[in-house]
DNA sequence: ACCTGAACACCGTTCAAGT
DNA sequence: ACCTGAACACCGTTCAAGT
């Protein structure tokens, strides 16, 4: 007389969560381009209808996925942050450092942060929320070397573009392929301080190189 | 008795141009994302499986593209930088701007020349000589300015990396949607130059904000 | 309330067959 | 030599129907 066996269904209201779970595992395993409702559904053992209960479309799960991604960048900027609790401007260098980390590290999470799978108008309010939350990190951190007048001065938020234009360009590149160490002659960590450094420096021919 | 109709078809070898134009004119109209085979076929006026006479697949069919778009982007550029013959700096700096300027105007184009689609092991030997020759158009324009001492020692390679992290993070992050004008105050020609000129003179507090 | 199965309108790609 | 039509294995999405 067998026991009975614990349902090994969903219903008990995290398939939403399970099935994030499976998202991020699939597009770790095989990219983001490899990221699909129907397997998606099959890997959290629903049929493929099934995640329609819980994400309006597609591009809904991918929202939820790209939130949590900006979050876990967000802690990993201000893990590398951490280091520096006194120097304002090795924190902002850290700032970089750990967001293009954080690219290189998860590259197909990171691709689906900034995919073009987006349709800007109808991006979540939760995911605007997390994303200006790194964003802000950038600016705040941009701020406090200003005060200290490590920076100059000038609208923070300009500079953020830069700076966020910088890191964001150097990882897609790196991640896309069109940026590899032996077209360089230098490692990825070398480039990648080389790219943060030019940021502070300047091509102009006052400061170092 | 009707005259022999000229052939409409398109037999005289000159499909594969037919195809890559009914694809940058399907681009231009709906998006990067709705490039397909089958209606590129379909507006070149042949069944969906003809291109493949003419294309391995649909990733060699924008890879042609791409480099066609790389092309058209160097033309921008050179045609930007004309306008500055004897100054190294100006050069420089409209090299940058010709390249932003050809992203922004063409934004489906620059996603194919840029997007995941490309396998980078598979990219044919054309695409990576137009996409080589698009950054050594600023690698050049870099030199330039070192010999005539407006620019700082040092690798231009390393500095070119930077540049177009800089003007393709830029790019992107506008294409994508992210970066608009109301969110920063500022009109998209000034956080452009804002962007290309804060590669010269970066965040160091010696030099103009 | 939550999930399934069938169905619809699409894809990319292949291949025998036509001209 | 070049193209067509049918076919295969996928997609995202919807919806009646089940529990």
């Amino acid at each position: 007389m067998p026991l009975p066996v614990k349902p090994e269904t969903y219903h008990h209201g995290n398939l939403s969560a399970a099935l994030i779970e499976a998202a991020l595992a699939l597009i770790m395993e095989k990219g983001a381009g490899a990221l699909t409702i129907r397997e998606v559904a099959s890997r959290a053992g629903v049929s493929h209808a099934a995640p329609y209960r819980h994400f309006a479309d597609k591009s809904a799960l991918m929202a939820e996925l790209a939130r949590q991604g900006f979050d876990l960048m967000v802690a990993q900027m201000r893990r590398r942050m951490a280091a520096f609790p006194k120097d304002p401007l090795m924190r902002l260098k850290y700032c970089g450092i750990g967001y293009i980390e954080f690219a290189l590290a998860h590259p197909a999470h990171y691709r689906v942060m900034f995919g073009p799978w987006q349709d800007q108008k109808s991006t979540p309010e939760a995911l605007k929320v997390s994303s200006s939350a790194s964003f802000q990190t950038l600016v705040d951190a941009i701020t406090a070397c200003q005060a200290k007048g490590t920076v100059h001065g000038g609208d923070p938020m300009a500079k953020a573009l830069s700076a966020w234009s910088m890191v964001h360009g150097f990882a897609m590149l790196v991640i896309d392929g069109l940026v590899h160490e032996r077209a360089f002659g230098q490692a990825l960590p070398a480039m990648m301080e080389g790219v943060v450094d030019s940021l502070y420096f300047g091509f102009g021919p006052g400061n170092q190189g």
